[in-house]
DNA sequence: TGATTTTGAGTGATTGCTCACTTATTTTGT
DNA sequence: ACAAAATAAGTGAGCAATCACTCAAAATCA
């Protein structure tokens, strides 16, 4: 990596924890260099502002997410299987970078609405799974975005509370039990 | 109601709707008072500070909320029809003041910390319900935390869609299907 | 009239960002 | 290979704007 990067991750990472420890519009770019250890000035030239540094962290990891939870998908054969690798992936990248993971939940309802048209979006590869499965007659037919929220929450929800401080541990210790929850979700059959 | 009291509320919902609509920190002093048809020294008369008057509207609805669930849950017997309440008495919530709803759960990681001890809390009435539930052979048992936050989540992540705009119509529309699903997730077997 | 409430210009503190300048790195010319 | 020139990266004092909150005066009420 060279000089300009490093100092350019430095300044990601000392943001990143901030934002998630504070909130975005509460850290000042004075404590961000401080935490990166370099003059407050010198974030402007690697970022046009604050909020644009942001907006970037969100959207890499969005995207980041969204194709890795895809390419899992891809691969697993039956909607069981797909549930079990999405779930599984998606812990996995919870676990990995727990201080990324939180600053998305955590600025979801800022970013979301400035998310590139087409850009891959973790919801809508579940949804698509989802779509399918219907159509094969795997699970019953219902609302997909309905089906599909009520299924993320089985999930999301724990990740949530973790953040919350009800939880400690990875949360790949319960991806089992994510999956057999979330496929029982979609397996309800009344309405 | 009384003059002050009048204004007071005017205030109170002036700050909720901009609070949703921009954020709390976004939100300024001036901004409240002008939608409340005040002026700006006026919020002062009422509110000891703009992060009183915040954190009063998150705590009040905390606790009345979580006072309505542990009362529709005391009627019903059995957990099944414990579900079947407190999922539906969620929606109604949400639905009755949407932009107040939509303002607990933006908020919620800026204020959970700071509710008092001993408050009553909408998920420990679930937790409650659950635990019993276990101790009563009705579901099989595991982790009390884990399995009310992935029930939680069957609602909660829909209700979160509703307001990013994925959603439209009343949550109490799909509250049966939300029931069913915590039902199912509570349910699961294996782990 | 005297007490209470409302008002909005004013205040001090804080903020994101700039810019003139220094230092480090890369490119160019011979 | 080496120096000179050009570009990029880093610095931090300073600026204009903004903010939550105050308070003396005006308006309203009893």
């Amino acid at each position: 990596m060279g000089k300009a990067e490093e100092t350019k991750a430095r300044v990601e990472r000392a943001a990143l924890t901030l934002f998630v420890a504070r909130g975005v519009t509460e850290t000042t770019t004075r404590e961000i260099a401080m935490a990166a250890s370099i003059a407050e000035g010198t974030i402007y030239r690697h970022f046009p502002s604050k909020e644009q540094l942001a907006l970037d962290l969100f959207l890499r990891h969005h995207r980041a997410l969204a194709e890795a939870l895809a390419g899992v998908a891809q691969q697993a054969q039956g909607l069981r299987a797909q549930i079990d690798a999405i779930v599984r992936c998606y812990c996995e990248w919870a676990d990995d970078d727990w201080t990324l993971f939180a600053y998305h939940l955590l600025t979801q309802h800022m970013f979301l609405a400035m998310v590139p048209e087409g850009t891959p979006n973790p919801v809508d590869v579940l949804r698509q799974v989802i779509v399918r499965a219907m159509a094969a007659g795997e699970i019953p037919s219902r609302d997909a975005d309905l089906a599909a929220a009520s299924a993320i929450g089985t999930v999301m929800q724990p990740a949530t509370y973790k953040l919350y401080g009800r939880f400690e541990g990875p949360l790949s210790a319960h991806a089992n039990f994510f999956a057999e929850a979330a496929w029982a979700v979609l397996s309800v059959k009344e309405t």
